[in-house]
Order: C-alpha cells, then sequence, then structure tokens
DNA sequence: AGCCCCATGTAATTGGTTACATGATTGC
DNA sequence: GCAATCATGTAACCAATTACATGGGGCT
C-alpha cells in the first residue's frame, strides 16, 4: 500500500490538493520510485481521509480541496519510514532490462549498453549544474532545501549506472563475433 | 506488460518450466528488478503459448511443461530489449523511503540513513567475494556467466546507495537538534 | 467570447496478490 | 508409509491504467 505512504510523505511538505498531487508524480519522483495517476489518487486521499490520516483544510475555487497531515497521518508515515520490511515491493522495467542484457546476441547487448551510457552521461551533465546551482545559493547551517537529498541521489544512480555500463562493456569485449570470420 | 518481458528474457537462456521460472524470480531478479508470484506465472506463460511466443517443448513428471522461446519469442523479446520507451514503469519502495527521507525529523533522518549505510556495508561484503569468486574461475575470452553483469550491477548500486547515505549524514549534520539547547 | 489550465471525479479493464485447491514423485 | 518438494492451476480481492465525463476560473 505504498501509494498511501508516497501521499503521506509528500504532505508532510506542506498541504497540497490531490491536484497538485498529481503534478508532483509527473516530476522525479514519479520517473525513479513511484508513478500515480490523479485517477488513483483522488480515491485514496479520501479514504485516508476517511481513515483520519488527513483533513481537508481548505476548500478553494473549482472544488479544490487542500489536504494536510493529521497527527495519525504523520505517525504512519514516520512509522512506515523507519520500519523496513524484509521483503520490499520492486517493480523496475529499466533495471529488468539490465538483468535481461546477458538474454542478448553480443552485438545486440553491446549496442544496449552504449546507449545507456550514452543517456547516463548526458542526464549527468543535466543534473549536475542543477544540483551545484543548488548548493550555491545554499547557506551552511540552514535546512537543505527538499528534494536535495533525492536530487543527490539520482545523480549518484547515474553514475553507477554509467559505470556499470562502461564495466560491462570492456567485459563483454568487442572481439566476440557472433558469426566466426 | 513487463512480466511477459522478464519471462522471455530468463526463457532466453534455456528452456523452463513455471516453476522454474517462479523459483528465478525468488532470486535477484524479483529482488531488484520485478517480482512475480506462481499465480501470476502460469496465466501468463499460458497466453504467451497462445501468441506463439512459446511453446511447450517437453511433458515431464507431475504435468511438468518446459516451456521454450520461438522465433517469434526472441524477436519480441530483441524488439523490447532494444526499444527504450521516454517513460519506463517504476514502483520500487526502497527508492521511495529515499525520496521521503527529508519528510522525518533530522534526528529519525539521520537514525535512517545510518541503517541504509549499515545495510549496504553488509550486503556489499556479501557480494564481493562472490564476484570475485566467479571472476578467479572465468578464463577470459569466455562468455561471462548468466547474470555476472547483474550481480555487477546490483554491487555497484549499493556502493552508490552506500556513499549517498554518508554524503547525506554529513550534510544533514549533526547540530541541527529539533528542540533548541 | 473563447481557450487553456485547474480541478475533481467515475467506469471499465488489466495486472497483481493472497488464498484456495489438488495431486504426483522422490528420498528416506 | 511419510514428509518434503515438485508442479500446476483457479478464485476472490485489491491496485493501477486508460478512458470517459464534467465543469469552474483566469486570461486575453
Amino acid at each position: 500500500m505504498s501509494l498511501r505512504h508516497a501521499l503521506l510523505g509528500l504532505l508532510a511538505h506542506g498541504p497540497a490538493s490531490g491536484y497538485d498531487l498529481t503534478r508532483a508524480f509527473d516530476g522525479s519522483i514519479g520517473r525513479y520510485a513511484w508513478q500515480a495517476g490523479h485517477s488513483r489518487i483522488y480515491p485514496e486521499l479520501a479514504k485516508m481521509a476517511e481513515a483520519g490520516q488527513v483533513v481537508v483544510e481548505e476548500t478553494g475555487p473549482r472544488g479544490r480541496k487542500t489536504y494536510a497531515l493529521t497527527a495519525d497521518g504523520h505517525t504512519e508515515l514516520r512509522r512506515w519510514m523507519l520500519h523496513w520490511p524484509e521483503q520490499t515491493s520492486v517493480r523496475d522495467e529499466t533495471v529488468l532490462r539490465m538483468f535481461l542484457v546477458q538474454s542478448l546476441e553480443p552485438d545486440d547487448a553491446r549496442k544496449l549498453l552504449e546507449g545507456i551510457a550514452a543517456h547516463c552521461a548526458a542526464e549527468i551533465e543535466n543534473l549536475r549544474p542543477v544540483m551545484e546551482a543548488d548548493d550555491a545559493e545554499h547557506t551552511p547551517g540552514d535546512p537543505l532545501p527538499f528534494g536535495r537529498l533525492a536530487g543527490e541521489y539520482g545523480l549518484r544512480q547515474y553514475e553507477a549506472v554509467h559505470g556499470w555500463a562502461l564495466w560491462s562493456l570492456e567485459r563483454l569485449g568487442s572481439a566476440q563475433p557472433a558469426t566466426r570470420a
């Protein structure tokens, strides 16, 4: 039931509407961690309200409902964050592809790994300046901007995959033709 | 529909029964990439057979059915592997927790990050000797053992998360009491 | 007036989990 | 003979995606 915890976690940052939360899932949380669309988010918020984990703090124009965490919601979020089960739920198409690289012919595998390496390099080029700009504005001692840790995670993630792809290319070797000369 | 591709990828390694495939998902593919239980795998194999991507190559004792990839199955696997869509499906509880570290009070966040760092360190201690033993047995020039690239990915993954957790702890600082002295 | 975005919801279908159900073979 | 494991399946329920549906408000 992690969608609920994702919502609790996002609301811990501050009150938000279903619409706001939907847009949050369009960002990096949806790209790297957990996806959700509005048609799932609205009913879940309703259930959470029923369970007393959130409340409608304010209603705005166009029927906008701004939800806020309750004490119970906070408690549940904290419990979930600190209570790490043995088996966590994973379903990641990208990682799946990496696990299956060796199911391809060596030539295809090389092509794929080269694509991955290039893609990671591009993302790193993209992310690093954003992080550095963030850090330049930040006064030491102040609390970190929300999302800074997640951003750093993403960056290091790409660096790791990049390194892995290069290592794999080297390991596969360029001298493994499917057809012998 | 990635379960199908996971199955195609596993079958590319060699023919297997639904039972064999179920056990494969209990291993690292299920831990890091994609989870599936037998109740989903059996019907999916049946559908894949109907679609001509796999065939029952052999029936054994206890009604065991050994499935093998067809040419169509191979083609579909290759298409999926080399055709990387913009938006891939992700749902990872562990990454979600990392994204939400900043929703905790600093003291809790530190506790969590310390736990993550320790856990990664332990996994690295576990994995590295396995990889090294694998490599020691391996003659250069031979094709890599199946799963070697995936294993390396896992190891580098843990190293990246470990580094991230330590960096985050440093960034959070130890001098950020929730209550002022 | 008209367009775009804000904003919320429901319905139908597919994908996934948990529980139910059954039985054969192997090894002791 | 008995236990463990091999082996396959279905049913009920829950989660998620895609499509349908509606309308208000801000801006030009």
